[in-house]
DNA sequence: CCCAAATGATCAAACGTTTGATGAAGATGA
DNA sequence: TCATCTTCATCAAACGTTTGATCATTTGGG
């Protein structure tokens, strides 16, 4: 350690934030502090709305967040085979395999052996999984709208562009996909 | 549903976004597609990430992303409460103390009663901690700035201030925290 | 045609997370 | 002082995730 700067008595989950950039500086001065406060932020950010969707929408209404991807992913795109489903919704091949066991269970989903390819897995969701993410989406979408507010159109546009422009560099920084 | 407007063969994590919104829009013309586009692009883009710098940096050393986010927290506060340092990691108290126990095996932190309110933990890194997060952080903040990089300076500055101007609107929203 | 390599799915073990319950210690007030 | 309420931590059960292994099917080369 160098020098103290003692940390301030409230310390929150987001004023950490400015904090840590400073006192990284301090501990580190090769830091490069506008990526680690800009990585930090965006972490911090998603996982608050992450948070609130899952604990006042979905968990409620019975799905967790990961449920609610996958029956999200097979509501828009159709039946399709567990390979897409899992990479469209972000989850692994394996979690997966995992998380329908609790999705047929709950009867949201149903796994059938595709016709073309006998190792393959074909989804598709039931009248109740359909149901279900009709209701659930709506609310999922009015708490959206909620966050958003926050925002003037201009700077929500704005704020698309640039995480797709940090998205499109990924390929740049060579970085590791799920598989 | 209604028309049905075929998905595209090529359906991957970050095109769905743009075909999910219009699809979404088919279904559910009420919906706020702005609002679903910044959530769904803001949960992806942390998403990719926080996979990349988990799965290249901090698993290969032995850390799970929320050890990490503990032992980052410890690092720079100094020793603390359990229940601040959950509020700055963002774990949930039941969470934390189940990661501790992983963390204080591996010999990274330690426990101890605290001496004021006896109900109270306190924690703190061990030297092993101390040398765990030194090293890792720094190749941590490496990848950080790969991916920064993607973005011009002025553009970075713009994308915490937006993600900062959303966190604040959580507050109007009525968002629910972690506890 | 046959065998090796690649591909799709699942499994197993270890972990972290959530919600709700329980137990222990401190604060409050009659 | 005593009873009650609140706060801090942990536990238990159910879940989802990761990595690495296994098994079945399909593909491709010889």
């Amino acid at each position: 350690m160098t020098h103290e700067s003692a940390p301030p008595n409230e310390l929150t989950f987001w004023s950490f934030v400015d904090f840590a950039v400073r006192k990284a500086q301090q501990e580190l001065p090769a830091v490069d502090t506008d990526a680690m406060r800009m990585a930090l932020t965006l972490s911090r950010a998603s996982s608050m709305v992450i948070y609130d969707l899952e604990s006042t929408v979905h968990r409620p209404r019975g799905l967790t967040w990961p449920g609610f991807r996958v029956i999200f992913a097979l509501w828009l795109a159709g039946p399709m085979e567990a390979k897409t489903t899992a990479e469209i919704s972000g989850t692994s091949r394996a979690a997966l395999s995992a998380l329908l066991n609790t999705l047929e269970r709950d009867g949201l989903v149903v796994r059938e052996r595709a016709s073309h390819d006998r190792r393959a897995l074909q989804l598709s969701l039931t009248e109740e999984g359909y149901g279900a993410i009709l209701g659930g989406f709506r609310a999922h979408n009015r708490r959206e709208s909620a966050w958003a507010e926050a925002l003037e159109p201009d700077e929500r546009t704005e704020l698309v562009r640039l995480l797709n422009k940090l998205m499109a560099g990924s390929t740049d920084a060579k970085a590791k996909f799920r598989s």
